[in-house]
RNA sequence: AGAAGAUU
């Protein structure tokens, strides 16, 4: 079962649904070897591509089949809920996971964080984390950029500045990377405080982040709004260098 | 030994 799992997920991630879902059925059918691991990369598969009614209704035949979801199952399918817009059946299936006893995730809670903030509802996500950390799951990167990147899209750009100035202070400022610099710098750009954007740009490496391309993407294409056409020229050879020391 | 989440 092992090895079906690896290629139904590489089928999925190959785009490839309909022989994921065959060779799925097989194992499932013929070996009688479709396991959780199995069910949850055939639901990850249909999830990730937005077909979320058939991710729910492997999930309900796993359950009807006695296999429990996990942690992994839940999240992803959370995920995939969300990322089709349907962040309040998410939001759901996160109270059933509770109620069937099954303890959430970092992973978990950064997906409904992220399907929050997305949604709009950047308030609920906050409210999530702190809800995370109250319950002893400490946010990661991927919630904080989230978060940040969620605040900043509703319009709440003092908001996200707080977060992540709170989270250059705390003990947990190991937790600073690229992405979540970038999400503020975009949040910062998208406020119309490209030169905030700047100063922070500069200073990123005092946090230990440096910035990839998708920091020079986001810089250069504010500094060329604002008219500083020389540092956006700076801004587009470094992108330029990142670019072709990727091969 | 296999499966889930972030910025442009």
């Amino acid at each position: 079962a092992y090895t079906f799992s690896i290629l139904i997920h590489s089928l999925g991630r190959a785009r490839k649904l309909s022989a994921a879902k065959a060779l799925f059925e097989k194992v499932r059918d013929k070996r009688g070897m479709a396991d959780v691991v199995t069910y949850t990369a055939i639901i990850t598969a249909f999830s990730k591509a937005g077909h979320t009614r058939a991710a729910v209704k492997f999930f309900k035949e796993m359950k009807a089949r006695g296999h429990l979801p996990n942690v992994v199952t839940y999240s992803a399918l959370i995920h995939g809920l969300s990322k089709a817009g349907n962040v309040n059946k998410g939001l759901e299936l996160f109270e059933q996971m509770e109620a069937d006893g099954c303890a959430p995730n970092v992973m978990t809670y950064s997906s409904l964080v992220h399907a929050l903030a997305k949604a709009g509802m950047s308030e609920d996500a906050f409210k999530l984390c702190e809800e995370m950390e109250a319950r002893g799951c400490l946010p990661d990167a991927f919630t904080y950029c989230s978060l940040i990147d969620g605040l900043g899209k509703s319009g709440l750009t003092e908001q996200a500045c707080e977060v992540f100035e709170k989270l250059k202070k705390s003990p947990e400022k190991h937790l600073l990377n690229v992405v979540v610099c970038n999400s503020i710098l975009g949040t910062l750009v998208k406020a119309g405080r490209v030169n905030d954007a700047y100063s922070l740009y500069n200073e990123m490496d005092q946090y230990g982040c440096y910035p990839d391309i998708g920091t020079c993407k986001i810089m250069h294409a504010a500094l060329r709004q604002t008219g500083q056409l020389e540092d956006a020229d700076k801004i587009f050879q470094k992108l330029q260098n990142l670019i072709s020391s990727l091969s």
